[in-house]
DNA sequence: CAGCATCCGCTTTGATACTG
DNA sequence: CAGTATCAAAGCGGATGCTG
């Protein structure tokens, strides 16, 4: 990007990561930590592989990515971010909650993959009472099941466990909007969403402000 | 822009306010409230006319901006952020606070204007000391004095006064550094500043983490 | 003068194909 | 797997002209 050339640290800081692209390849190493290039594409759908190119090796002139060789077998190039590149997550999360009432209405045909619910969801929710004993919730939706561990504190990743304690399953916009509080279990059963085992766990992890109201 | 197309609400939001020159807008309305078009173009050096106007009328679209028609006798145009825009606050505070660091160089040639201050100054400052009088340090540095009026808490504007308590003269990078603390006193005067009056002012301000250390 | 719109050359981005 | 190479399309920057 051709510099701003402002002496503004706003216009400073997009001229390091004001590109097209370059936070959502930022939004990709802090979801998933330390990443193959192929699965950056596979995170970024829709890029273009010479922008990704491009992209990683000005991150990394900037000092917001390193480049590391991951030790044998695997031999393969693994891209991490740096500390100045994980300080971005506050920019990261101040977007995604700007953002957030542009996704109330349906994914329609946008691109989705089930890792991007691990950064909403652990910001928002929280374990309001640790006493209990920990629970897992399975999440079904996009292309890989997720679980939501709840026990003291909140934890979102990928995986299946055995026996879950409550799965659910249906579209990213319905598992958002039940566990941000936006919808009620009832109304997202109406439009489709499929919620199996303890109900309580939902209200267990909501965000606060919505428990209370 | 063209969109990202996912669901995804750092990728939505960006969707909004990705463009370029997008997010330098929200700072000059952020800072200098509902403004004229022209009072825009001199505040964001280097954007082209028309796509200034392209991005106002994008923003306003997207319910970021609104245009009024400001009462007699002005008759003039008038853009203000909305609510909705308003809270695009903490993404340019985060923005702000990513690209400090990348400010402790000289300016340079880079473009200033002087209320750029206005922003990092506000956001880092506070009256540590709120039962001493009131008192207001005039800072000269680039095309316009500013103002900074400290009473309880610290308020930075545009302007002038009779008599300040004290005055600084000198380069942004200067003012910055010894306002954000990152410079002493004696050192910031060694490369060139001017400080008349009340040395104790500084201090009275500083971030704390700073004044402690 | 304020607030644009138009035109044109240049740069960035996107899509696809190809390579060590 | 991790890129380069190529080329078309879109976006941007600068100059200039128009309109109330």
């Amino acid at each position: 990007m051709r510099t701003y050339d402002q002496y503004c640290s706003v216009a400073r800081a997009l001229d390091v990561i004001g590109d097209r692209w370059t936070l959502l390849i930022v939004r990709e190493l802090l979801i998933r930590g330390p990443s193959r290039y192929t699965d950056l594409q596979y995170g970024l759908p829709g890029i273009a592989t010479n922008l990704l190119a491009d992209r990683l090796r000005e991150l990394e002139d900037h000092g917001v990515i390193a480049r590391e060789a991951a030790p044998p077998p695997v031999a393969t190039t693994l891209f991490r971010l740096t500390p100045r590149g994980e300080s971005l997550k506050g920019v990261l999360e101040a977007l995604g909650q700007w953002g957030r009432p542009l996704m109330v209405g349906p994914s329609g045909d946008a691109e989705f993959r089930s890792h991007w619910l691990i950064f909403p969801l652990q910001l928002h929710l929280s374990d309001h009472e640790p006493d209990l004993p920990p629970a897992v919730v399975e999440i079904r939706t996009g292309e890989q099941p997720m679980l939501l561990e709840i026990g003291g504190s909140v934890r979102v990743r990928p995986g299946t466990v055995r026996n879950p304690d409550a799965t659910v399953t249906g579209t990213p916009s319905l598992i958002l909007g039940l566990f941000t509080g936006a919808l009620e279990l009832a109304a997202a059963r109406a439009r489709g969403l499929v919620f199996d085992g303890d109900e309580d766990l939902v209200r267990r992890v909501q965000p606060l402000a919505v428990a209370a109201g």
